[in-house]
DNA sequence: AACTATAGGTGTACGGTGTACACCTGTCAA
DNA sequence: TTGACAGGTGTACACCGTACACCTATAGTT
């Protein structure tokens, strides 16, 4: 009866506080997530926060960073147009777990995953064959890309899950303010019932931009 | 000496809370803008501006539809592809000019700026020839890289325009903690003698995907 | 075994935010 | 003359990030 306290709480660590604070973004949204907040769950007063990380900032940095480490590095093994897919694939995935991330991939100060990532992925181009120069495009244009879209995706995803009735309705109200607008009511009336997925439609803009790159590849 | 104030402040109204709202923000950021700094602004007390705008997430509403009034429309006189070049570098300069809007285009309730936009931008591709399934996904390409190379270039854009000696003396310190990446240090090496220009980026991957659809225009 | 340095959790407090609510005041219609 | 109303004001509340002083338990040294 001397150790033994009544529940032992496992200690802070930065580490420990970094993967809470991406879980509690990840289910609150940025916006909701606050310092106090995140104390809470760890069930720790908000300034014990301040002996792991020195401010919101900086644990804003690492949760980047974090996401970062998620996303699969070019594989050596496949042909750079693979290996650009599957990254890509990779990096909209981790975007769609950790949307509060989306704006935020490349305007934090960068972490070892972060570096480990882009030393990659220029890598992969490199050793493909890109020149220099169309090597800076290229990864401009794939990043641009995905991370543009990672951004409609979040913006024009159905948040509430609601009901194929609920959405006919809502569908029908839209519609009704759309009056004056015969291409946005194409896109209300025939967009639902095509068929569209978000991952689909991904696949297909990333094809037709490797594609175009494939072209490049032995330009200077 | 009946009417005659001293200085007679002209009154407010939505329209120009709105206009200087989107002046602040241009020049402060949208972290430092704040319904208080924009009432002072104004020369006002806070709760003035409630008299005028619902709350800020409103003001943020009419703030972005403002930035989409500023997006040159897709011109019937050109072929579309012209049309949708000049539309897209509008876009990103509109963006340049108000880059805390970067993120929110299409997360924001849309108002009338952003739905004759959309309608004359899908209208521009669908009378063009684009199927109904190709134009979206045209539509959806274009969009997802003109944000994201927005995006990128807030992030990446040198925020202080310092000296070419500090440029280089920055340099020459984060070559050094990129040590082991030696993509990165090519990178951090040639790229500032390449003559880079984000303006010549974004072109080269906008003619890349144009180039791409226009191989596609009649398929089904 | 006694002492002390230190790591890590606590409590209080300050200046910032958005905005609800009650209030005042000047203008115009009846 | 009256009274409604549009529009600016003042106060107040709950929340935010975090500086600072404090306490306490453990580890190392003597």
């Amino acid at each position: 009866m001397t150790k033994q306290k009544i529940v032992t709480r496992k200690p802070l660590s930065s580490a420990r506080v970094l993967r809470a604070a991406v879980a509690l973004a990840d289910e609150a949204g940025l916006e909701a997530f606050s310092m106090r907040g995140l104390a809470q769950e760890l069930g720790v007063v908000p300034m014990a926060l301040y002996k792991h990380v020195a401010n919101k900032e900086e644990l804003l940095d690492g949760m980047v960073d974090i996401v970062f480490s998620e996303i699969e590095l070019p594989s050596g093994d496949l042909d750079w147009r693979s290996a650009m897919q599957r990254r890509a694939l990779s990096t909209r995935e981790a975007l769609k777990r950790h949307s509060w991330a989306i704006g935020m991939m490349e305007s934090r100060h960068p972490g070892p995953a972060n570096l480990r990532n882009h030393n990659a992925v220029m890598g992969c181009l490199r050793k493909a064959g890109f020149s220099f120069k169309i090597a800076i495009h290229a990864y401009s244009v794939q990043d641009a890309y995905i991370y543009g879209f990672a951004l409609q995706e979040r913006d024009t995803g159905f948040k509430t899950p609601d009901s194929a009735g609920e959405a006919a309705q809502r569908r029908a109200k839209t519609i009704g303010a759309l009056e004056h607008y015969p291409y946005l009511i194409e896109i209300a009336t025939k967009l639902p019932e095509s068929g569209y997925d978000n991952a689909v439609e991904f696949a297909w803009g990333l094809d037709l931009i490797l594609d175009g790159l494939e072209r490049l590849r032995d330009s200077v």
